[in-house]
DNA sequence: ACAAGTACTTACCCCAAAGTATGTATCATG
DNA sequence: CATGATACATACTTTGGGGTAAGTACTTGT
């Protein structure tokens, strides 16, 4: 986990987006570059820990858990972890998740309205 | 305009992302600090420079022409400048910013459904 | 003549998000 | 006995988005 600097312009500027501005607010949620594509692969149902990093292979294994677990703490995804051996985790979408549900099918709605294509 | 290294696995994975995730896709149209806001803020119609940089007191005045002259590029905003002096410049959403409304609203209708409050 | 308002532009710097690399624990299987 | 599979953790480096500060050009008000 990065240590952030308490007192930078930078933060102090999210932070009162964050509290001014609804849409910053959801941005900070699912913003960034993995969150959104961890997020529409959860949508199509629960998937296990090496099934999300066989389905973005760009991904390294740091910034997949590190977004996994900071989704967890916004209560966005729920992670269940069968005490066995091989360890079997899976993560899918909590109720709050769901409800972004809306939010990420316009996106994708607007996506291929514009000149979004896929490959 | 910051120059941007062509060979690095950041700018790939972004490049991979637009192209293979339709909400990456938006993300990379609508995110980072400071297009939210504005975005939001020309929801409630056409504005001069100066309102925008009234309405958000935190932003600098690189960040704001920097964002509004990347979403005149992505046709999200047109720019309208009458040629007299002093200048008089209005910015508003185009038609594709007006089809972001869906999911502009979806995210605030999401973000006072979580805790989020104003002040 | 000088400040104030308009809408920008440009050079330089900083830091947090992202990437690189390597290590950990447990068990099954060859 | 060592390799593979599972799901992580952690130290170190890079980079690009954002911040700071100052300048431009043109006109109106005092």
């Amino acid at each position: 986990m990065t240590t952030i600097k308490e007192n930078s312009t930078l933060n102090a500027n999210r932070k009162n987006n964050r509290a001014s501005c609804p849409v910053s607010f959801v941005m900070s949620k699912i913003g960034g570059h993995w969150k959104p594509i961890i997020l529409y692969h959860l949508l199509s149902g629960t998937k296990r820990y090496n099934e999300l990093k066989k389905l973005i292979p760009a991904i390294t294994e740091k910034m997949l858990i590190q977004h996994l677990k900071q989704m967890q703490q916004d209560n966005l995804v729920i992670r269940e972890a069968q005490n066995v051996v091989p360890p079997f985790v899976t993560y899918r979408l909590s109720n709050e998740g769901e409800q972004l549900r809306p939010v990420l099918d316009a996106m994708v709605v607007w996506a291929f309205a514009q000149d979004f294509k896929i490959d």
